[in-house]
DNA sequence: TTAATTTTGTACCGATGAGTAAATATATAG
DNA sequence: CTATATATTTACTCATCGGTACAAAATTAA
């Protein structure tokens, strides 16, 4: 049972690259979100039919969910690599200018597919919701390791409650989504984060 | 010409309280948001049926920005309310835990449809995300407009840019609506909006 | 060459989308 | 009571929705 990703040795080989389609796949659920994303649009920007995109990928749900992995996979992603700075302050810092980077960066859609995919939606995208509130959760969660790690080696100031700050750091960067969405430049999003670093406890 | 909302003196009357049925239909667009709403799902929430619908309201479009204006007219809006506080201070302290008490009050669909109504979506809601995002930006100006007033006053330092200000609080209270249909109870968002108090630049 | 296997293109499925035509019901005006 | 005006109900329109059946095409294994 190899149900893995590698192409079978038999049989017509695919004519298109899966991880090109899914890219493709990815600005349209990104833009126009899961409801408003017909499977027209998607086989549209993704070059092939439909019942190529149905071996290939399952169907529109499992489209999505593959779509948002290749997401935090991505080379321009931020987030999870922020983690790895050295100090908390560094880690705020990288993961707030690259999301004001990534999220007005007008080669793609504007602000983040996790936070505006399916946020209000039809029963028909209950699931896709559940799975990217998991994904947002996960993200703070693991934010607030991050912070907490820091905090017990002294690179915060102890009184700090690292569940309030990684909550309230993920309340802007899921509001600076919005503010993408809303056409706002990188600088101007470079702004709130400085403004929000301005204001992060120091050692 | 009069097209006001005041009852035509002939004709058979209309058998439904229009603002209840408008009530009703917020509900539906501000839970499953403009593509996820269909139109069923909307004479079923409103208790009539299409062509009743079609008569009072237009068309789903109409319906839908009709539907925002009672948002913001409501007795629990917190947003406009909140301006009329004397300090910038306290206007910013109404507005945080308005938005915290509101978002995830379970009366209501979590989260605000200002922000989420359609952020991403189809090409057939552009007229109503256009309409959404220049209500965000409406607000965001009202605030910068009420911090400069202020900030003339005196009630706020004199080298506060009040431009970012107004536009990083407005990012964390359209964060604080994703956190909302996140599931984070009123407690978790007061907690934010304690956060981003603690950090407001005082007189 | 033949068999087995997989992808592709076309053409289709039933269900549902938004929106409406037409008949009926209920009111007021005269 | 009659005429007019508006609302309601039912049944419908056409387009699109997500998803699939089927046959032709393209490959490897024997």
């Amino acid at each position: 049972m190899s149900t893995g990703t590698c192409p079978p040795s038999v049989g017509r080989p695919r004519a298109f690259d899966m991880e090109k389609a899914l890219e493709k796949a990815l600005e349209v659920f990104w833009k126009k979100g899961y409801d408003g994303a017909s499977l027209s649009d998607l086989t549209e920007a993704m070059g092939i039919n439909k019942p190529s995109l149905y071996a290939a990928f399952g169907n529109k749900e499992q489209l999505f969910l593959k779509a948002i992995e290749l997401y935090e996979n991505r080379p321009c992603a931020f987030f999870y690599p922020a983690l790895q700075q050295p100090t908390a302050y560094l880690v705020v810092e990288h993961m707030l200018f690259g999301a004001a980077t990534s999220m007005a960066d007008t080669s793609h859609p504007h602000g983040c597919v996790v936070v505006q995919g399916a946020l209000s939606c039809s029963e028909a995208a209950a699931t896709v919701k559940a799975a990217l509130i998991a994904r947002r959760r996960d993200g703070e969660l693991a934010l607030r390791a991050r912070l907490e790690q820091a905090r017990e080696q002294g690179d915060l100031p102890a009184d700090v409650d690292t569940t309030i700050l990684a909550r309230y750091l993920g309340t802007v960067l899921q509001g600076m989504a919005i503010q993408a969405t809303n056409g706002a430049t990188p600088e101007e999003l470079k702004q709130v984060a400085q403004l929000t670093l301005d204001n992060f406890p120091r050692r």
